[in-house]
DNA sequence: ACAAGAATTGCATCCGAAGTCAAAACTTTA
DNA sequence: TAAAGTTTTGACTTCGGATGCAATTCTTGT
C-alpha cells in the first residue's frame, strides 16, 4: 500500500508544471529522498560520492528546496515579523535590519499598521505565519504580547519600552531624552514662550516624550506653554506652526517637537512662510535623529 | 495501522508546548479535523451548529491556523517577495505597498540587496519561499527572470523597464523623463556649463537617465559637459559638487542629477558650503519625486 | 581473511491543514 | 411514511522535506 503511494508519487513526475521535489531528484539520482534531504542539511552524514550524484541531479532538474515544507517539518520558518506603523516608518532601520537578517538566513516578513486599530488582526496574521521572532515598532498591550511569550516567540520592541512588563526593547529613554532637549533650549535663557508639538494621541512614544518635556519645563518654572498636536508628518509640522501662532500670536520662540519630521515641517514653514530665522528668532528641537535632520539646510537639534 | 497513527497523534496532545493544531480542536469539539478545516474556509459547507461548536473549541484552545501548513497544501504562500536595493530604497512606496497587499491578505517578504553582487543568492531564496509573486526594484538579467516565468510566478518590475523582454513593469520612461528635465534647464537659455551627476555604474536606471540627458544636451548643441558619478546618496551629492568644481572651477551653472537624493546633497552643498544661490547661480534638476524634494527648503525640480 | 566498529543509506513516519469522495443526516415530495 | 434529493460530515490521502532507527556498506585492527 505504502509502496503504491510512493510509486504514484514518482509517476506523477511526468505531469507538467509541478515544481521539482526532493522525490524527483531522488528518482533521477537513483537514491532515497532522505539522501537528497541530507545533502541540503549542513553537517549531515553524507558521503562525497552521494553528494556529487545528488547535486548533479539537482542541477539537471533545477531543484530548489521548498522553504515552506521545510518550515512545516522543522517548525522554524526562518522569518521574523517586523511590525511598523505607517506613520513613523524608519526606512534606514528597516533596510539595515533586513540586510543583517538576510546574512543570517532569516527573512523579514513586513507588517504595516495604518491605524492602531487593526493591531489585533495584524497580530493574528503574525501568529499564523509561525515566525521565529517579532520586532515591533508599535504599541502592544500586555494581552497582545502574551501569545508570543506563551509560544516562546522572541518579541523585541523598537523605540518603545514598557515599565513593569518584562520584554526586550531597543530604544532610548524617551522621557530623559526630551528632558535633555528641553535643557538645551532652556540653557540659552532667552526664550519667552514655548510651544510643544505632540504626536498622535494614541502614540505612547509621543506621550512619553511630551511628558518628559512638560516635566522639565515645569521644573524650570516655565508656565507659558502652547500645546498642539500633529501626526508625525512633515505636513502636520507645517500646519502646527499656524496653530501655534494663532494661539499666541507670534510670541512663541521655542518649539519642542515630538519627532524630527514635524520639526522639519515647522522649520520650513517658519523660514519660508513666516520668514523667521531659525534658530535666530525661533529655536526648535526634534527627536529621532533621522538623516534629513542633519542635512545642512536644517541642522536640526535632535537626538537618538 | 493508520488508526494507531491517528490516535497517537491525539495522545500527544497531552504534551506541553506544542502549538494547538486543527486535530486538537477537532478532538476538543468531538468532530473531525476536516470539519475544523472547513470552518476556516470561506464558503465551505458547514452547518451553523458545527461552526459554533468548532469556534467554541477554537476560542477555548486559542487555535491559530498554521499558514505554513496551509501554504504547503494549497501551494499558495500568500506572500509576495519585494526586492529592493539598499541604495535606492523608496520608503513611502514600500509602506503603501505593504498596506495594500495586507488588505488583500497578502504579505510582503522583504529582500534587500546590498550590492548587485548577491542577486543570484537572493533570487534563490525568493524561489525557495514559493512566493506568489515578485516585485523587483532591481535589475535582473533575462536568465534570472526565466525561473519565474517557468513557474508561472508573476514578476513585476518597479521603476525599470526592459526592451525586448516581455515583463510587466511599473515605471516612467527614464530616457524621456530626463530629456524633459534637460529641456527645462535649457529653455532658460542662460546656462554656460552643464554637469551631469550619474548614479552607480551598475544601475541600469542611472544609465538610462544619463543617456537621456546626454542625448538631449547633444541635440541642443551643448558640448561643455562635466561628468561625475555618485552612489545615489545625499552625501555623494555633496561630494559631487566638489568634484564638479575641481574639474571646471566654479563655471558650472546647471547640474542634472540622476536622482533626487543626490540633487538635494548638491543643493545643500552649493548653498551652505559654496554660498551660491540655487536656482539663481546654479540650476539643478533631480529625478524621482521623493517627498523631501517638495519641501519648501528645497523646492527641487523633479519628476515621476 | 574475519570480527568489531564507524560511517552511510533507506524505510517509515511526521509536520498541520485541505480536498476528494462516499457515508450519514436531514429535507422535501409523493 | 417511504423514496428521492440535498446537505453535512468524516476517513483517508496529499503537499514536500526532515529525522529516528535499523540495515547496509565501509574501515580498521588483528
Amino acid at each position: 500500500m505504502v509502496q503504491r503511494v510512493l510509486s504514484s508519487r514518482g509517476e506523477r513526475l511526468a505531469e507538467s508544471r509541478r515544481n521539482v521535489t526532493s522525490y524527483d531528484v531522488a528518482r533521477h539520482a537513483g537514491v532515497s529522498q532522505s539522501a537528497v534531504s541530507r545533502c541540503f542539511k549542513p553537517g549531515a552524514s553524507v558521503s562525497k560520492k552521494m553528494r556529487e550524484r545528488v547535486m548533479q541531479s539537482v542541477q539537471a532538474l533545477g531543484y530548489q528546496p521548498n522553504a515552506i515544507a521545510h518550515g512545516l517539518i522543522t517548525r522554524r520558518s526562518n522569518m521574523v515579523a517586523v511590525i511598523v506603523s505607517n506613520l513613523n516608518f524608519y526606512p534606514e532601520v528597516l533596510s539595515q535590519l533586513s540586510a543583517r537578517f538576510m546574512q543570517r538566513g532569516v527573512h523579514v516578513l513586513l507588517f504595516t499598521l495604518d491605524h492602531e486599530s487593526d493591531v489585533a488582526r495584524t497580530l493574528e496574521q503574525v501568529a499564523q505565519y509561525r515566525v521565529d521572532g517579532v520586532l515591533a515598532a508599535a504599541h502592544l498591550t500586555r494581552e497582545q504580547m502574551a501569545p508570543f511569550h506563551q509560544r516562546n516567540v522572541p518579541l523585541v520592541f523598537y523605540n518603545r519600552s514598557y515599565r513593569d512588563v518584562p520584554v526586550s526593547s531597543v530604544c532610548c529613554d524617551q522621557v530623559q531624552g526630551e528632558r535633555v532637549l528641553v535643557n538645551l533650549l532652556a540653557q540659552s535663557g532667552r526664550h519667552r514662550s514655548y510651544a510643544l508639538l505632540s504626536g498622535p494621541a494614541d502614540s505612547v512614544v509621543s506621550m512619553q516624550r511630551t511628558q518628559g518635556a512638560i516635566e522639565r519645563l515645569h521644573e524650570l518654572g516655565i508656565r507659558d506653554l502652547t500645546r498642539v498636536r500633529g501626526d508625525y508628518s512633515y505636513d502636520s509640522g507645517r500646519r502646527a506652526v499656524h496653530a501655534i501662532f494663532e494661539q499666541r500670536g507670534a510670541m512663541t520662540d521655542a518649539i519642542v517637537s515630538a519627532n524630527d519630521m514635524m520639526a522639519l515641517g515647522c522649520l520650513d514653514e517658519l523660514r519660508h512662510r513666516f520668514e523667521l530665522d531659525v534658530p535666530g528668532d525661533v529655536s526648535l528641537v526634534g527627536f529621532d535623529g533621522v538623516r534629513a535632520a542633519h542635512w545642512s539646510s536644517f541642522d536640526l537639534t535632535t537626538i537618538c
